[in-house]
DNA sequence: ATCACGAATGAGAATCATTCCCATCAAGTG
DNA sequence: CACTTGATGGGAATGATTCTCATTCGTGAT
């Protein structure tokens, strides 16, 4: 007998990025439990970064442990937190781990955020520039942000 | 008789800053009080984007008012808000207002954000990039936040 | 398969930053 | 001076995030 389905299809976690995450997980003795695999999951199917309260609505995960949960893993690397505009952090699979680096459109009016893609040359020329500030500076630069900010089409045209 | 030095010096908002501050409040139905005084000028001192609760310590304005006073300096153009690394927003004076052009090093793990200047050629490629943007998307872009985000040289040798 | 132990969980309390409320005060105008 | 409107500030209210802790789960060892 079918067994029937979930009101919500919850999104699975695709096989690749199981593979990898767990791994770094259990490097730092943390396991890949249901939960966890709910959170990854529900960032993993979203084409733009997460508030956690929306993790908390896509993956039915209790709020105390997505938050426990995605403070993990943005510690080991494995999720990043955006800046939105407003309305609380967001998170999206770091950049090993999603398929391109990419970067974000943030709508000041709703907060939405959503991804584009940098030209190959805008991207040299910041590797270039993240170097040079590496040597002057002392700072230990671990990654770039370049966002663009403004109002997106439907709140523009309203 | 010299009056008594204050406990902390007070910094004072340079004129030419006043005098353009001045009329954008003026020309939204604001003043320019004593307390917008003093916390622009905690703002300007600092060469750093500062918290709130930086601002409310620099300035000795109450919390209420330094919140109420900073959103408004944040409506009408006159502040910026710098997102840092958790530990809330920061803030700087707009670009208009300030020097000049510049972008951010965000220490991780301190959360203090620094500024740096980008060379010329990164900029004219990042406005050719934001320009072809506003074309394909729709997105009514504003401005572009470009950031280092890394560890200090005081936190990366700890 | 069972045990032992550390990891994981989840409900609610606690915190922290920020916003809201509202009675009161002050500046500019006629 | 009286009026109108902006500004203030103490405290309550909110919202997001973190913490606490008793309980449960998972995995390796026996």
């Amino acid at each position: 007998m079918a067994r029937s389905r979930p009101a919500v299809p919850s999104p699975q976690l695709s096989a690749p990025i199981a593979a990898a995450v767990g791994k770094v997980l259990a490097a730092h003795d943390l396991r890949l439990t249901a939960h966890r695999r709910a959170v990854l999951a529900a960032i993993e199917a979203s084409h733009r970064p997460l508030t956690a309260d929306e993790v908390v609505r896509e993956s039915g995960v209790p709020t105390s442990t997505v938050y426990r949960n995605l403070a993990e893993l943005v510690d080991i690397g494995v999720v990043a937190r955006v800046a939105g505009a407003g309305g609380g952090d967001r998170h999206e699979l770091a950049e090993p781990y999603s398929q391109h680096h990419h970067h974000h459109l943030v709508c000041t009016d709703c907060g939405i955020v959503t991804d584009f893609d940098p030209s190959r040359q805008l991207e040299r020329l910041i590797e270039r520039e993240v170097a040079a500030l590496l040597e002057h500076s002392g700072f230990e630069v671990s990654h770039h942000v370049f966002d663009v900010r403004g109002r997106c089409r439907e709140c523009a045209s309203r």
